[in-house]
DNA sequence: TAAACTTATAACTTAAAATTATAAATGTAA
DNA sequence: TTACATTTATAATTTTAAGTTATAAGTTTA
């Protein structure tokens, strides 16, 4: 019993006469009698009571019949909704995110929504590049913005952009005021970095060690939003990407660049090598790069 | 895209492995991996993401995977639900009665229900053999029980039994006390018949005319059970199928035999002669004239 | 009664789905 | 690293089933 019977089976019902389904159905007549009636033998019953000269169900053939409509109508809808993820993919676009991306990514997807309105997208933080790795990797994401460079065979990750880490102060400490900063005259501030296992927190360390400095960490954090929190309070200082403070507000801080090669970093876009990506999600990698260069230009 | 290559496709997904998949399903992995990549040209996009280490399904796959697992349970409820039709029929039973046969067909009724718990069963009321063979011929019904011969050629009717035409007269009736009654007595006494069309009319004055009688039509009626109604109150007298009155109580009426030989009739059962009834429906035609025979014996 | 239709059967062709054998890529274990 | 197992894909071939044409048998219509 297949697709192929249940159309050729609905048809006859519905034009009540072989010969005429057969042209309907663009098979001869013969190849639709020989259907017809291997169905009937393997459901075990005969579905059509005819003659040459009258044609009609038969009680449990109008059961089959009403199932095989409904069965067909489902058949159709799947071919329907087929032929329009062919168009738009699964019309999912899922995506992860370091902290520092979240100010420019919604201008992006804003351009983005102008090509494709309806798309669904997810947007996930993702905090170390292993987290970055394994989403990536089991299919969670389709791509990522992250800030290390990652060197797994099946992934692939190219620079975006690259954007600088700047201090941030109270305007009332006294550093607000100095006309250039070094690492140096870090130690003595409180400082806030992210906690163990978020790539800035490596980045910061490895910039301190390189000018022989050490801070004085005072507080650990998750997120950006918070640090600046603190600094706006007065209660410390930090440093952060310059991409996060530009995009935002607030009144008490100062930021401020120190003379340091090692307080900058290149963000990257990493996806899967291999795996399938539509393409509206080609579209919108495009997007995105287009836009931090248009930007960073 | 048939049912086959759904199959095929949901369990390579469910087993994330070809090979394993080719052989619970009972083919060959190349004949496997062939079908899904037809499916997946058909379709336009890729299904599944695979290499020799690993396999994913795509974000469009998995759409198809869960429309084909619907589908695919569809399917299966249709054809679970074709075997209880073999076993079953399509459970309804329709059959065409003329008034007289009520009072025994409910006894009938109640022997099959005892092999056949779940058939549903429809009783229609049919007038003249017109009505009995156009319902049976549009299969509205599946048998008829009938007080006249069928003749058309693609209808079959057997006589199941005969019954005599019984005179009701009210207890306060002269009539109600002669030791015999020919249909000359009849003449002066408003009689009840049931209207054109009827086949008893037409029984009872062919009797009247065999005898060189003629009755006194004073009411015509629809329905056996109204000319009783008429008896009981004495407004005449009626001739009906003994089997109406057989199982039914009218205090005031007496039935009386008239010597005549035309006051009789056959009942015949009649159906299609080439249409399909499923076992269930000739175990039904079994049970009556069974019963008709252990009755009449 | 002939001509026009119906569905079914028979013989044959064509298409597709299956098989076996084998290649290419990768993972595993000595 | 090499040998071996395991994965999916490809190629050549066989088998199955679906389709075709021709025609028979039965009915209806003119």
């Amino acid at each position: 019993m297949d697709l192929r019977q249940m159309r050729y089976f609905t048809t006859v019902v519905q034009q009540k006469n072989f010969s005429k389904a057969a042209q309907l159905l663009h098979v001869s007549q013969p190849s639709l009698s020989n259907a017809i009636s291997k169905l009937e033998k393997e459901v075990g019953f005969p579905l059509l009571e005819r003659n040459t000269r009258s044609l009609h169900l038969t009680d449990s053939g109008k059961i089959m019949y009403e199932r095989a409509l409904e069965l067909l109508n489902k058949f159709d809808h799947l071919t329907k909704e087929m032929k329009e993820v062919k168009q738009t993919g699964s019309g999912h676009l899922s995506l992860g995110l370091i902290e520092s991306a979240k100010h420019w990514m919604p201008k992006v997807i804003h351009h983005f929504k102008g090509d494709f309105p309806n798309i669904k997208i997810q947007l996930l933080e993702l905090l170390g590049v292993e987290q970055v790795q394994q989403s990536l990797l089991n299919y969670e994401t389709h791509a990522a913005i992250t800030n290390q460079m990652v060197t797994h065979r099946d992934l692939l990750a190219y620079p975006i952009y690259n954007e600088r880490l700047v201090l941030l102060v109270h305007f009332q400490n006294e550093l607000s005021q100095r006309p250039t900063i070094t690492m140096k005259d870090l130690e003595r501030e409180p400082f806030i970095i992210s906690t163990s296992g978020f790539q800035t927190r490596k980045d910061i360390l490895h910039a301190f060690d390189k000018e022989q400095a050490s801070p004085n960490i005072m507080y650990e954090i998750e997120r950006f939003e918070t640090a600046c929190s603190l600094v706006e309070e007065g209660l410390g200082v930090t440093i952060i990407p310059e991409n996060y403070i530009k995009y935002s507000t607030f009144p008490s801080i100062r930021p401020r660049y120190i003379q340091s090669e090692a307080l900058q970093r290149t963000v990257y876009l990493a996806h899967s090598k291999n795996r399938y990506l539509p393409p509206f999600i080609h579209s919108f990698l495009n997007h995105t790069t287009n836009f931090l260069k248009s930007e960073n230009s």
